[in-house]
DNA sequence: CGCCCGGGCTTACGGTGTAAGGCAAGGGTA
DNA sequence: TACCCTTGCCTTACACCGTAAGCCCGGGCG
């Protein structure tokens, strides 16, 4: 069907895996991954969809690759003394990964098998803490504790309907209008004080992250007395 | 092609958006949102396809509809002094809702509209912390805090391969001897400690739960003694 | 009685993932 | 040089999906 017009030595750069991936990334990032299929991808790459299965087993192994691209953009932890900083910035590191990939939080729900960044990625957090002094069982609770609230809040913040602080707060304006106010009145308030010029959703994230990590510390060291 | 056997009276229930709804819930917990097309549920019902589309829009407002069935099993927080229990107590009927629909958070995701049991159970639970004297903005974080946790522990619990306690010990098992002890010391180390006969990862949930509650407690009342 | 219309039905279209196999080019070995 | 095997693309085909369009029957109301 391609009427070969090019000129013999067309230097397409040859498929690869990790082209494949990447592509599917660009392709989430740009239609959103209910739109990603081995069709549309292949068209990106100039290739048919079949031509694929040559270098991913099937489209469940893309999501799980695409996945793990996203965590390899998240800033590995360096250890050291400051278990807190270092938790800090890992946690913000990885908000701003998958509000760049707002697709990913949705499909970790359904995959099954983390990839290497995925596994590299917690391995650095676990080692950060038990380098710290925590003991496995504190390290647990830290990691889960931690890892819930980063994944909820993303899940929270891509599932939101307002941006805030764009002009998406007219968006907003008529969801508050078409909500009954009489019905949900302290939703309404909300929403109200939600839509308030200076307020931004992302500022919440840090409240809460630097809660969780004085609650962590604060146990930390109770222990470390303690004990 | 439905030869017609049974008698004249057949007393099939008229079909109905609950009916349509609740055979798609339970047609998720069963299979997996992923296999829930409208052939099935349609089937499921006794009915073709396209008769659903009488009583739903369109696939997109099925599943707006199940995970508002979702939110509807969560108990209401009841408003009284005690904000701390009531909101450990929708935390924790929250987490059980959850469990029982595994697929709801990864849909939460892609909705945008919110029906009307997920709008009370918001209100219901900003009511408790604002009556309990929150200021909006405290409970903006209370409320972002606590949502994001319970969130995304679901995320962690619906996707970790390992159950615990279960026979799944084995399947746990076998991913660890697959892991590269060598290269993820860290999560070697903690998935053993996860597979210990008296770990469960349920528990986790409480400990970081209190952990949440106790740092709200104490900036609520530092902010009521401060100001 | 006649009409309308709610709520089922069939058919059809364009999309999806992927199994099965074809074909051309290049590289290794006899 | 001659062969053949692998690699990496391709076409074809199938079963399934969401849903637009429109048919048809039965019951309620004018």
């Amino acid at each position: 069907m391609t009427t070969q017009t090019e000129p013999i030595s067309a230097p397409r750069t040859p498929l690869t895996r990790q082209r494949v991936l990447h592509a599917a990334v660009a392709l989430a990032d740009r239609n959103g991954v209910g739109l990603l299929s081995m069709r549309k991808l292949a068209q990106e790459l100039g290739v048919e969809a079949m031509s694929l299965y040559h270098h991913v087993a099937k489209k469940d192994d893309v999501l799980d690759g695409i996945v793990d691209i996203v965590f390899s953009e998240i800033d590995l932890p360096e250890d050291g003394a400051d278990w807190k900083a270092a938790m800090r910035e890992r946690a913000i590191s990885a908000r701003e990964a998958l509000r760049r990939h707002p697709w990913a939080i949705g499909l970790m729900e359904s995959r099954s098998s983390p990839g290497p960044a995925t596994l590299r990625h917690h391995d650095a957090v676990l080692r950060v803490l038990r380098t710290a002094g925590f003991t496995v069982e504190m390290a647990a609770h830290a990691f889960s504790l931690l890892d819930s609230y980063i994944y909820g809040f993303a899940l929270q913040e891509t599932s939101l309907p307002f941006e805030t602080s764009e002009e998406l707060v007219d968006v907003a304006q008529t969801i508050l209008e078409s909500l009954p106010a009489d019905e949900y009145p302290y939703l309404t308030e909300m929403v109200e004080h939600a839509l308030q010029p200076g307020y931004a959703f992302a500022a919440e994230y840090e409240v809460g992250l630097d809660l969780i990590l004085d609650g962590i510390a604060r146990a930390h060291e109770a222990a470390a007395s303690g004990g």
